[in-house]
DNA sequence: TGTACATCAGTGAACGCGCGTTCACTGATGTAC
DNA sequence: TGTACATCAGTGAACGCGCGTTCACTGATGTAC
């Protein structure tokens, strides 16, 4: 990456200019997050974190809350990313497809918590911001074209209320495992940490294919 | 309920007393939880809806910390009376049994938004407090029992990783089904409000009995 | 039945805090000639 | 190659705000005798 300008985080700073607050914002922003939750990320905490006055960000981001549209589409972006070179790389199967999506699902909420929370909630972006808006619908249109391929269901046409269903079936199944690992419910009920994604994950996906044949 | 002391809210307060204070601040939060998010409640705000002073809420919870863990545990105790009366509705078949649950988690995530909400922040709770979590516990029991049902595993004995993670698939579903109804993501791609719980949740539940024979 | 008094459940002013944002400013950079 | 100057990206002080919580207080209630 771009590495000439940015000058060390911990040094004081010699020069008058940052050279690279726009993108260290955006990466401060996940941390702050990540430890304190969506809701405690604060403008004037990156802006400490960065050695900046508090007026700093206000030359990058229209607001707090623009930064935050944009550290989720980044966000979504790179979700994107993961789905589709899972999917890619599953072959032609559809239920293997829908398999390595899930999976890949699961470690980016697990592994980008940060990111994956803010992604989903709406109240924290700028509403209407059409670069999030067609990352997050460019990420739906990857699980959604699998499961066009699992139900036969060519791009033209829409999909049957049945398809639909299955669609959001996959997607909860999903979702609702990262948001139920990610808030510490499978371990407070007795699954460790580590064996979240290496065995538990697997054995709840394992329940996929038994759902493909029933709608099919 | 306890009627005679209260006082019209509307109405200025005769009495220096309010008389009921307590009960309408748990009320008054899921309210302000509902239209401002978990976040967005503050002591301040439930004090002012109820034209009592700031301090007043103090003489009935120790910080706002405490008056939400205790909304989120009634919360908790309502969600596992829905449970439990789905349950025992649906007969003695597994499947049916898991089913009338699964209709209810979603039903009372949609029905009770603020609480459901509040109910899984755990960052918003009071960490230990018995009365939440044994709440919280005997809801996720109630789940349990009919996946030992469904799995013929009698009580004394530990779920097989197998079945545990039937349980865990099956909460996922009805959970992250929840959770993008509550994001709007189910209206963002197509899905009319009023068609989430009579169409689409059903057609998502049918792929139930497919991973339970998968299971079996 | 009356009365003294303890307790309960309010008041309202004040505290210190951290927040987002604005403002006039200025140092650093880059470009035109 | 030097220089004038426009623009960019910072500063730091200040603003008003709403928050949780504390404090000494007081009105209302309930109870003992």
């Amino acid at each position: 990456m771009n590495t000439v300008k940015i000058k060390a985080r911990k040094a004081r700073r010699k020069s008058y200019h940052h050279g690279d607050l726009r993108q260290q914002l955006l990466a401060v922003a996940e941390k702050i997050i990540l430890e304190a939750g969506v809701d405690g990320f604060t403008l004037r905490e990156a802006a400490r974190r960065l050695g900046v006055s508090p007026a700093a960000p206000a030359h990058h981001f229209k607001d707090a809350r623009g930064l935050l549209t944009e550290v989720a589409t980044l966000g979504f972006r790179e979700f994107g990313n993961a789905l589709e070179k899972a999917d890619q790389e599953a072959g032609a199967d559809p239920l293997r497809r829908l398999h390595a999506q899930g999976v890949a699902y699961v470690r980016f909420a697990l592994n980008q918590p940060a990111r994956f929370q803010l992604m989903f909630r709406h109240d924290k972006h700028d509403t209407g911001n059409p670069e999030f808006s067609s990352a997050a619908k460019r990420a739906y249109g990857i699980l959604e074209n699998a499961i066009r391929a699992a139900t036969h269901t060519p791009a033209q046409q829409e999909l049957t209320p049945e398809s639909f269903g299955l669609l959001i079936a996959v997607w909860s199944l999903v979702h609702g495992f990262s948001h139920l690992a990610l808030g510490g419910e499978l371990s407070i009920h007795g699954a460790q940490n580590d064996v979240i994604m290496t065995a538990l994950l697997p054995t709840v996906l394992q329940y996929l294919p038994a759902a493909l044949r029933g709608s099919a």
